[in-house]
DNA sequence: CTCAAAATGAGTTGCGTACCTCAAAACACA
DNA sequence: TGTGTTTTGAGGTACGCAACTCATTTTGAG
């Protein structure tokens, strides 16, 4: 029976730092001084001992460390206190992590706060340093904040942005997607469900100052611009992420245009979105493209309603900030691959 | 400065098995044998301990319990050993992992094998008993294979399967997608990019024979008929995974047929595939979606060739067979939300 | 060369669990 | 009642590392 297998192993064999330590012809009270940047080690032993770490690969032993280190460690999640259901998607999907949590001795502990007013968020920040071995704050990019940030980093509190960045603070990462690259698709999306008629392409956004917003509207009209001219964009309606301004905004607008062939709604308010379009018995003939999935947009999609959701997935940004917390705080690599969060085409056939 | 900010925690506090004995009104020898089902305690003594651990939600310590158990785990690939690209970027996956493996003391061992010949893959998968804490394979869904996973399973070893599942076997967890919801999803793409026009639409399959195929051909058979009643589903091309023949095929039908305007590629071929439609100069008026994102694929989404690509992310279904075995062998809880492989709808503008 | 400062070695303790041994207690049955 | 069996307790050791103390050696400045 030809087996013809061969077989490939992927892991280095266990070595302990007593190994290392011998290796480097040293003590191991000097290798722990130098693994842990504790003072009072020549540059040049220094050398020599992490040569020896680099010349095995040798990783700590994580359940060894974990064990020894004893106390729990804590972290923060700092959430918009308002009523947005894909901030509280995220908080539910934290709570299924509890047994996942607990066996680890982690502790995370949901700070809501007014994210939108940058001085309440920075003091906010400002709060935790100290009692927190990490940080995931969903933030605004504003001076104050970013300073709030960057002296949890200097604390030697790990800090990530969840949804929204701030890249110009020292952050240690960004859990989120491409907001360009999602407008982007948004707009290659609507295009393609077009077809070959052409017309008009409405948008509807939260407002234009918020920065995921406008990012979104900028990658759309890119891909409009540049790929579908027998389409044409119509000004943004600014809904402020509420139904109601945001129905009676397209109303009007599908009323003064008869050739509107797509709409992309950036944010929120999709219900009020959704209330326009269908009564204008307009449902059918436009391309209607919006953002995440919830309960509303799950129904939208079924009906054929809404064709297409851009998504990033929350269950995997809440698990991801929390790995990348983790990660960090034991000095271990990021698996950048796994943590990355994709942007999601959600139709009716594909639904989660 | 109104902070009205809550916080709330979502971790229970750190018990110890010394605590649960306390409880429990028994020794830790005890409380050791219950949680290991060793032999020699009563029912009504079990019992009194299992409600301890209930009533305090306890989690042992992954870390100490890991340190404690001594010998590393040893998890085993068995995957197909021609060059296929899918499985080659799981591999490469998995070597990306090797520092967060050798760091849990895990090896991960990969056994190429042909796992299109039952008897050869059933025997393959009887070698390995007795060696491996966990098994992920690549299964062939026959009554052998079926047999040689429900051996390893009672042997203690665990085993999910891989891409393609085996569900009348005893295996613990099927890594992969929902094969007939991508039919579905690559149907209703097909369906909307041809747009508003009527005609023929091709399938291109490996073979009708394999379980993954058959499963895709079915559900876009059964949206084409459903929901797009102007597109005629031509008989299925088998081209094997075979770009020459594929191509053979695909360009004769396309000469026979000047009204085809969607295609669909089930399988691999993609080169052949793209080859003919491309030398037939129709590859622009024909809706193109097919299968993962490769190198190939890639280029062709880029080019305008090829329109979508259903893609089950390789790097994803790397990482959740090694972290669902690991959890097995823990005896910890999957997170299933997590360990779900999506269906992926890419398009240029997403292209990961 | 002397002496203090810096660098290093040697050792201890404890983290929470797994796994083991041996003795003692509780029990079942005749 | 005694005997044999089952159940339970008590305790130890080990896992690899963090974090610490204290003694000893090395170094460099004067």
């Amino acid at each position: 029976m030809a087996q013809e297998s061969y077989s490939d192993t992927l892991t280095a064999t266990a070595l302990t730092l007593k190994d290392i330590a011998r290796e480097a012809g040293v003590s191991l009270a000097t290798v722990d001084r130098v693994l842990h940047n504790r003072p009072g080690v020549r540059p040049d032993t220094v050398r020599r001992v992490k040569e020896a770490i680099e010349r095995n690969s040798f990783q700590p032993h994580v359940a060894a460390a974990e064990l020894a280190r004893g106390r729990a460690r804590r972290f923060a999640f700092v959430m918009p206190s308002g009523p947005n259901p894909f901030m509280q998607q995220i908080e539910a999907y934290l709570g299924e992590m509890s047994a996942w949590l607990s066996a680890r001795r982690l502790a995370v502990e949901m700070v809501a706060t007014d994210v939108f007013d940058p001085s309440v968020l920075a003091a906010s920040l400002e709060t935790l340093s100290g009692d927190y071995d990490g940080v995931a704050v969903v933030a605004l990019d504003h001076p104050g904040v970013r300073a709030a940030i960057n002296d949890l980093v200097d604390a030697g509190t790990k800090v990530v942005t969840l949804v929204s960045d701030v890249p110009s603070s020292r952050r240690h990462h960004y859990v989120g997607i491409d907001n360009i690259a999602a407008g982007r698709t948004a707009g290659a999306l609507v295009g393609r469900l077009v077809g070959q008629r052409s017309g008009k392409v409405a948008i509807v956004a939260g407002s234009q100052g918020l920065r995921d917003h406008a990012e979104r509207i900028f990658g759309f009209n890119q891909v409009m611009a540049s790929e579908f001219p027998g389409l044409t964009v119509l000004p943004v309606l600014e809904g402020r992420d509420e139904d109601e301004r945001s129905e009676q905004l397209l109303a009007r607008l599908l009323g003064r245009h008869a050739d509107i062939v797509g709409l992309y709604n950036v944010g929120a308010g999709t219900q009020g979105v959704a209330k326009a379009l269908s009564d204008a018995g307009r449902d059918k003939q436009v391309a209607f493209v919006g953002h995440d999935v919830t309960a509303l947009t799950r129904r939208l999609l079924l009906q054929g309603v809404m064709d297409a959701a851009i998504s990033q997935n929350p269950g995997h940004e809440a698990r991801a900030a929390v790995r990348v917390l983790l990660a960090l705080a034991r000095g271990e690599p990021i698996l950048r691959e796994q943590e990355k969060i994709r942007i999601d085409i959600v139709m009716r056939d594909n639904l989660p």
